[in-house]
DNA sequence: TATAAAGTAAACTGATGAGTGTATTTTAGG
DNA sequence: CCTAAAATACACTCATCAGTTTACTTTATA
């Protein structure tokens, strides 16, 4: 076949220059986007920076809207990372809870995934069904936090509650300073004393009502 | 003088020509913020909905920058409600906190607010600068849970912790599902029932934590 | 009723940006 | 070295939008 090449690579390194080329649009666009919001990135631009003319970005994108959906799904794609960690009913629960809090912050306040859900937001803030329809895509994902909810309301150590309302109970109380902050005002990201104490501090709060004693 | 109807009115009714203009100007624009976002509105769409030629919106507002300021200010002392409920050491704790958390979010969960934090966010989201100066001046007013939470602390019923780190804490409770869902995926207003079993909930979870035993 | 302030209509500039058409050149693989 | 696919340069259309100009009309009021 054409590329044999591709499927000797196992580091699956792209070769032929048309894969290339998309691949330094859509760098290109990323990097702009982040800049400057999607709105204020010109196809243009977007050609220059990636150093290709504007009629190869079309040949790849049919459209700035079918370029910026692409990219959505391809950075979403590259931040799914699952580290699982089950419920031990042998071990204290604010401690195994806090460490689940810890990893979620690393999740939701990590450079990449802030900097792509602002730029979807300055795109979708005024189309609220696509706003909703990606919501739901990243939001009611399947994870660790919940799952471990859910393992420990049936061991009978939490108050039986609604596992999405727990769950949102929990990324609340972290995304208040963890995540909504740095997406909006840009604050720093917070250091990992400061994301130790923050889940020590939203277990406890969630535990002390929750909890059962 | 001239406007000697303006101060015999009581009502403070707009009078003057010019005034009437200027209003139905601003109320245009208001409107059309709401529906499509700031930078997704011409000039042109405003004086059309305002029933205005283009010319008389530039008399009355330079640019397009302008008049988008001026909004803010205008919605912003508009929203300037203050509805004081001070500390009161003889009320259980708990009925007192609920009632401020209620009251807040009728306060940031009212469709005025959200919809204004929304268009000043398209607008905004990617000039952190301004962004940061806006949200410090809309957030860190001196509110009645503040005082509150100050008086409480005095009063030892409360752990002595920072005022803001524990407005913060509260705040975030409450937002996550009476703010920022309504904000982002334009979610229903919350009703009365569920404001208060959100403040029921959310006082119960913060004075189980904080409260003084 | 005269007049000056304010509003109007409509055509204009100048810039930007999405997307296209085309003739030409580059490049990878047979 | 040949060829077809892909990339390029660039000039184009078409639409939008901020802001201006000008010649004209309305309106409040002294």
């Amino acid at each position: 076949m054409l590329r044999d090449k591709i499927e000797n690579d196992m580091d699956c390194v792209k070769k032929t220059r048309s894969e290339l080329k998309r691949a330094a649009n859509v760098e290109a666009a990323i990097e702009a986007f982040h800049q400057n919001g999607i709105n204020e990135t010109s196809m243009d631009k977007i050609a220059e920076l990636a150093n290709v003319s504007k009629r190869t970005v079309y040949n790849h994108f049919a459209s700035k809207e079918i370029l910026v959906t692409q990219i959505f799904k391809e950075i979403w794609r590259n931040l799914q990372i699952s580290n699982d960690l089950p419920y031990d009913k042998h071990k204290p629960l604010d401690s195994q809870l806090e460490k689940l809090l810890v990893d979620e912050m690393k999740f939701s306040g990590c450079p990449e995934y802030i900097e792509m859900i602002r730029f979807a937001m300055g795109y979708f803030i005024h189309k609220p069904d696509e706003m909703r329809e990606y919501s739901d895509e990243f939001m009611n994902a399947d994870t660790a936090l919940k799952r471990w909810l859910k393992s420990a309301m049936e061991d009978n150590k939490i108050k039986s509650i609604d596992v999405e309302e727990a769950n949102h109970r929990l990324l609340d109380l972290i995304k208040g300073k963890s995540f909504w902050p740095q997406l909006l005002r840009r604050d720093p990201l917070l250091t990992d004393q400061e994301r130790q104490a923050l889940a020590k501090d939203s277990a406890g709060m969630f535990l002390a009502y929750y909890g059962v004693k």
